[in-house]
DNA sequence: GAAGCTAAATCCAATGGATGGAGTAAGTCA
DNA sequence: TGACTTACTCCATCCATTGGATTTAGCTTC
């Protein structure tokens, strides 16, 4: 198909969906100020808001001040009218959210996967696992609109399916959709971490997240997600934002591809711990509370972000190189999508924020077009840790509710 | 307005466009392919083509065989059911086409700009030129339907103007929409050189361009044009695709912004031929032609273009050197986009095609998506050596005609 | 060559969302 | 209290799409 035409109950859905994002981003709104914000006519707005009134995605949540006549009756979004789960799928562990319509997370949990070797097992484990946490948040099962996950590594879009997730041993392609659709029974929406984090980003955001921008994620790896013009960027197959790939000033690593100058092998705890131990010698990581070994990455990386925020020069050395080189690609995306606001998250990011996002805002507002034309803006997340998850749940929310997007998804069987 | 409603009306426009566009890409094509091909019902196909013939923008062009029954009419666009003027502005020259509804180009001129000092004296000049040369074409003026200019350099596109354009001295800001609308009484849109080069190739490609692609703008610099969805990408100041400041190896070369591993000072005609002068030495250089002198930029490059023809080893090694450099931006721009498609094209690529396209192919497909997921082709532009003003001339066709696009556009004073 | 069949295209009444105009509800101001 | 302002709703109308039925035009068979 070339492209899709539109009839007319689409039109019906996809102006309630604007009126819908409307209100969600621009907080409490009257029907009044909704219709130079959608472009509709406020007969129109009164007509969609009653639908979603009557549908119980909003509620009227009190009154502005009157300016001469009337007061304006406020519309805010009903946190209860729709729920998803989120899960974001690690090679150590799952984190599952259940989040509402506001994206308010409701609970979560963590399940540790000691041995992900058997696809159908973790599946199993996670499906079940995310049925009891959504039992017992004790919302209406009714309104649970489907789970969304957040796959590592590459994925094949079109058919659902993960294809060789790093540190996943012995996954080969594994159709993880149909197998999550199949387990929970219910719609199941599956993009990678960092595009899922940028929706979710989008989706809870507002008004400070409309528009485009570039959500980098910092994870056991680098992703990027792409919001444009309020969609998400998903790709021919389903992997837009692979940002591991960006050339980078070259050093000594070499990455699956063959190349030294890939931003992939430089980032990430492992990385820039090895870095450190490299450059600034094993007696200044070991004063700085490392040990050093493959096994303890995780203390490692915890060591280096406590010894970067006490103001360790060698620890936070090695952490600007790695933001340098983020900066790089950061700067030659920015360039090449034209976004003026780059978000950061993932949990790797937590205790070297201001470092990344100094180092990143300098690379990126070095163009021309950054000088003279606008200035690029680089912040946190405003989700935090579970961006992942949360942005997972939001795949489900933000597919169901969003304007014009259409879903990466398939029945239940 | 965080995004636009919809209406009835509106929807009739917009299958309007999305059948026009099915025809023009699907070549003739009779109403029942079309519904399975837009989603649409054979009702509203046969309504929508209805109008379609009464606008003349398709007409009837034949039958296919019948598989039983009644013969299929094929439809087909109809060339002269609209034109459009394309300029590609250029620091020593302006290239101007006349193009119908099919791309094909009428007429063409090349107008020089012996001094490119002031900004109203380019535009009253090329103007004039144009309007004169759509005359000569003797095409009904009521089916011009505007003038698309194809600028150079960085252009602020909420304000229609261009920005310190590279290589124009003595030109700051300057609202070229707004002058080129007043000095041709027309709609005029504009874009820069890599971005309507790609809309124009999506317009003319067909079938071979639909979807979504990169495409890599090779002419004084370079730029990309990014074409995503069937829909080009502008970016928020109406600069995407800025392709000179992806990081690639670096060198001695210091872009603009302070960096040394900016694409930008790397590729283009003066930097090859120094890259010559500089790793092969001035005796290898003039022996293969060259003079060297800063004017003679242009026969340089002719003379380097033909060694590499001739298989002239030094010649090739610094083409190649520069190619693999845009391989290397390439291979990061296509991961980050996910698209499966690259395209060539601008003048600088004559002669250098086949190592261009040898080295970004290697690069863009070594990253394990390409290989494990979806191999990513490489190819020359299908339109030649005027994708520039060609491009030019589809900003105002594909504004008009294309579903769902916002023309950046202002109407005449 | 007439009847039967098939496929393409059209006709027609119904559907349903948006809209313009008028009307109502609920405030402020003097 | 009445004039006025503003927010919102009611209602008749409009119009693109759609499902069902019909017409058009070819092929095939007897």
């Amino acid at each position: 198909m070339t492209q899709g035409g539109t009839n007319l109950p689409r039109v019906g859905d996809y102006n309630q969906a604007v009126v819908l994002d409307a209100i969600r981003t621009a907080g409490p709104v009257s029907r009044v100020e909704l219709a130079p914000l959608t472009g509709l006519t406020s007969q129109t707005v009164s007509n969609v808001v009653r639908r979603l009134l009557a549908a119980g995605l909003v509620s009227e949540s009190g009154f502005a001040p009157s300016s001469g006549g009337k007061r304006r009756t406020l519309l805010s979004p009903r946190p209860d009218g729709a729920y998803a789960v989120g899960i974001q799928l690690d090679p150590d562990a799952a984190v599952i959210v259940v989040v509402d319509l506001a994206g308010e997370v409701l609970d979560s949990r963590r399940v540790r996967l000691p041995d992900p070797g058997d696809p159908a097992a973790v599946v199993a484990r996670v499906a079940g696992a995310a049925q009891r946490l959504t039992a017992r948040t004790r919302v209406d099962p009714a309104r649970v609109l489907g789970t969304g996950i957040a796959a590592p590594g590459p994925i094949d879009g079109p058919a659902g399916a993960v294809v060789k997730p790093p540190n996943f041993a012995g996954w080969g392609r594994v159709p993880l959709l149909g197998l999550f659709a199949e387990a929970t029974g219910m719609p199941v929406a599956m993009d990678n971490d960092a595009t899922a984090a940028a929706i979710g980003e989008r989706w809870i955001g507002g008004r400070q997240r409309a528009g485009s921008f570039l959500f980098i994620y910092l994870g056991t790896g680098v992703g990027a997600g792409i919001v444009l013009n309020n969609t998400v960027l998903r790709g021919d197959s389903g992997n837009a934002g692979e940002f591991g790939h960006m050339a980078v000033e070259p050093g000594e690593l070499t990455c699956d591809c063959g190349g030294t100058n890939c931003l992939g092998p430089y980032v990430g705890p492992a990385a820039i711990i090895a870095d450190l131990y490299d450059r600034h010698g094993k007696e200044t990581a070991e004063r700085a509370g490392l040990t050093g070994t493959p096994e303890s990455v995780h203390d490692d990386w915890r060591a280096l972000r406590q010894a970067v925020r006490r103001g360790d020069p060698a620890a936070q050395d090695v952490v600007r190189h790695a933001a340098r080189r983020v900066g790089q690609a950061a700067k030659g995306a920015v360039a090449l999508l034209d976004v003026s606001r780059v978000v950061l998250g993932g949990e790797t990011l937590r205790g070297i924020e201001s470092i990344m996002c100094e180092e990143i805002e300098a690379a990126v507002n070095s163009t021309s077009v950054a000088r003279v034309i606008r200035p690029i803006t680089v912040e946190k997340s405003v989700i935090g840790e579970a961006v992942g998850a949360v942005g997972a749940a939001s795949l489900i929310l933000h597919g169901t509710y969003a304007p014009g997007w259409q879903m990466l998804t398939r029945p239940p069987a």
